[in-house]
DNA sequence: ATTCATGCAAATACTTTGCATCAGC
DNA sequence: GCTGATGCAAAGTATTTGCATGAAT
């Protein structure tokens, strides 16, 4: 995060309260968040920040590359360090159950696009969706 | 879809003529859509059919399995017939470019995560984000 | 001092909901 | 006739934007 500060005024940005804030709220929940509990976190100590700076903040930092997103089932989108991005989410349909999983098991589907396609696939801007062993077993 | 109008019926579900012209209007754009499109082609020639119908009606086509819908990058919800569910698209990041490929490149995936974790993941439920050959060429 | 970042409020996009009316069964 | 489906309007949620003020450099 010292590198990301660093990064951001080489970038010629300014470094904000704000923008520090926010940084490490997205490091302290070590995860996917909305734009949203980012929000909340800050404002729990500092209520005058507004969350449209969260939102240009997000979109400043994803620019950069040190942070991305991804969709989770409802639409909303959740926020990650970059250097988390080798993670990978299922998450079931039903009880909404929420498991990490190793990138590993994507490479060869990775691979393939390459190879085949050429194209670089960011396997990991979208949590799969499926339903988990207990729900498939609780439907019968 | 002489099928589907069955289904309808057999759970108990009545046939307007507002639900046909949205289970066509789906078929018809062989593709997935947005609820929004959905509702522009409807409203193509029947100018009074609302857009929460459309909404409302597409939740119950899910619900009775017969369609589900994809998140693009956008977040925005696209919907396709759930038997056109076994295919999967590419979308580039940067221009946006979109590529249909055949799902059966998941099925490894597919198995893997089903006798490692018991999860039954819907692997069609979201589209691919990545570059393109030609934009990583474009980039150096 | 300059210029970029922020807060605020308003706008936008997508989706959901309450309610009275209407239509399928 | 009963009940579920629709249209309309309004609310809700996630996100973006214009603009004047304020802060980082």
């Amino acid at each position: 995060m010292a590198s990301m500060v660093r990064t951001l005024k080489e970038q010629g940005h300014r470094l904000t309260p704000q923008r520090q804030l926010i940084l490490e709220a997205i490091e302290a929940s070590a995860g996917h968040v909305s734009a949203e509990s980012v929000h909340a976190r800050v404002a729990a100590q500092f209520p005058q920040v507004n969350i449209s700076t969260v939102y240009r903040t997000l979109e400043l930092l994803q620019s950069l590359g040190m942070v991305t997103h991804t969709h989770f089932d409802d639409g909303v989108a959740k926020y990650h360090l970059a250097s988390l991005a080798a993670h990978q989410h299922m998450v079931c349909r039903r009880c909404g159950d929420e498991r990490e999983i190793d990138v590993r098991v994507l490479d060869p589907l990775d691979h393939h696009l390459r190879e085949q396609y050429g194209f670089a696939a960011d396997l990991a801007h979208f949590a799969i969706v499926g339903l988990c062993a207990r729900c498939a077993a609780d439907l019968g």
